[in-house]
DNA sequence: TCTAACATGTAAAAAGTTACATGATTCA
DNA sequence: TGAATCATGTAACTTTTTACATGTTAGA
């Protein structure tokens, strides 16, 4: 999915300027979506406005000058062609879960549990916020985008009860048995050593 | 997070070639990771090699010519420094939700119910996938990578429900109320028609 | 014999970030 | 008066994908 259509639906909601459109995503996103970067957002409004998609309404009158973009007709046509299509599946990049599936027997676990509750309380922030939002009395929020937040709620509540189930697992010792039915947690083990050489192999 | 460390951490399970890296992230990355092109592994793996994080066992006698790549102590140690440190964030990039987010009232819910019905299946693809994987009798799993897989499961499984409730409540026109104050859902259909002009507007 | 899977790689393009440069306005 | 926020933009860099090129081997 592009940055392009990503404008185009901002645009959608009401005209924006440039450092607007990233403000939108810096709370809102909500841990829906990602961010992007000035480096980002002003070629390609620039671009978009070069092709006809959206117009610039430039406001030096209140205040501040400022660029204030808005969706054409063709903009309309092209973000709603978009809507249509149907929607890849999502990509994801979680290091934490990428952490703690590699994480192995000679690492310190005291480590992961400080990584689990950094998450949690990270996780909780956005948690906060998706639950109060549509309740603050002044943010507008559409139907859907009310369904959308639901979703953000229900995935954020999953979360943190699977993070506080893995560290009391953690914590009690008490992990699920996996499947290792050649051996490989020893040959990891060994491996590691023999790189590492002699006894130097505990990494606590 | 780079794909730098990434590569590290599959070695770090056994011996790989970038061949097999990439299939370890087809299908095993479960909804918790994403993939990375041919274009992206093998000139990584030259510069771990170059840069003594990795070397190469070149296999040209079993069958097929290959070239498996090992950690060496500088990358087990490299490895395990990128362990410790506190994981950002995950990225997410869900154009479904951005899409159910944005969607407008001149828009057709049933094109949006067939998105959620697409969703629906990939996603229960892959909770099938997670479910039977960590018993399939083969497979090394993990204590911690067991704990991951049941991240996924409850995350996906979370998934479905909610889908389900939202395609439930566009049907029968149960929708939740949202929020607006300033009456943006009317702005936002005026400005769409004034730009498309006339009454060409319904997109149906 | 043909197809799918195995296997390695490069070049060009696309996508996006970081760092920098600049300046106005608001508010404590 | 100084900090925070509003505001726009560019250049260099990094990252990653796409498309291409090439060839082997196992099995139906």
């Amino acid at each position: 999915m592009s940055i392009e259509h990503t404008i185009l639906a901002v645009l959608s909601f009401w005209p924006s300027t440039g450092y607007n459109i990233k403000s939108e995503f810096e709370h809102k996103a909500a841990g829906l979506y990602w961010g992007m970067s000035y480096g980002s957002i002003y070629p390609k409004l620039k671009k978009l406005e070069e092709e006809g998609f959206i117009y610039a309404i430039e406001q030096e009158d209140e205040g501040r000058k400022k660029k204030m973009y808005e969706l054409t007709a063709k903009g309309w046509k092209e973000f709603e062609n978009w809507l249509k299509i149907p929607p890849s599946f999502p990509i994801i990049k979680d290091e934490l879960l990428m952490k703690m599936s590699t994480w192995h027997e000679d690492m310190d676990n005291e480590v992961l549990i400080s990584h689990l509750l950094k998450r949690k309380e990270e996780t909780s922030d956005i948690l906060k916020f998706v639950q109060e939002w549509p309740r603050n009395g002044y943010s507008y929020v559409s139907k859907l985008g009310c369904l959308s937040i639901r979703y953000a709620e229900m995935k954020l509540e999953t979360e943190i009860k699977w993070i506080e189930e893995s560290i009391e697992a953690l914590q009690n010792n008490n992990l699920p048995d996996g499947q290792d039915p050649h051996g490989n947690t020893e040959k990891l083990l060994n491996r590691r050593r023999r790189a590492i050489g002699g006894d130097k192999g505990n990494c606590q």
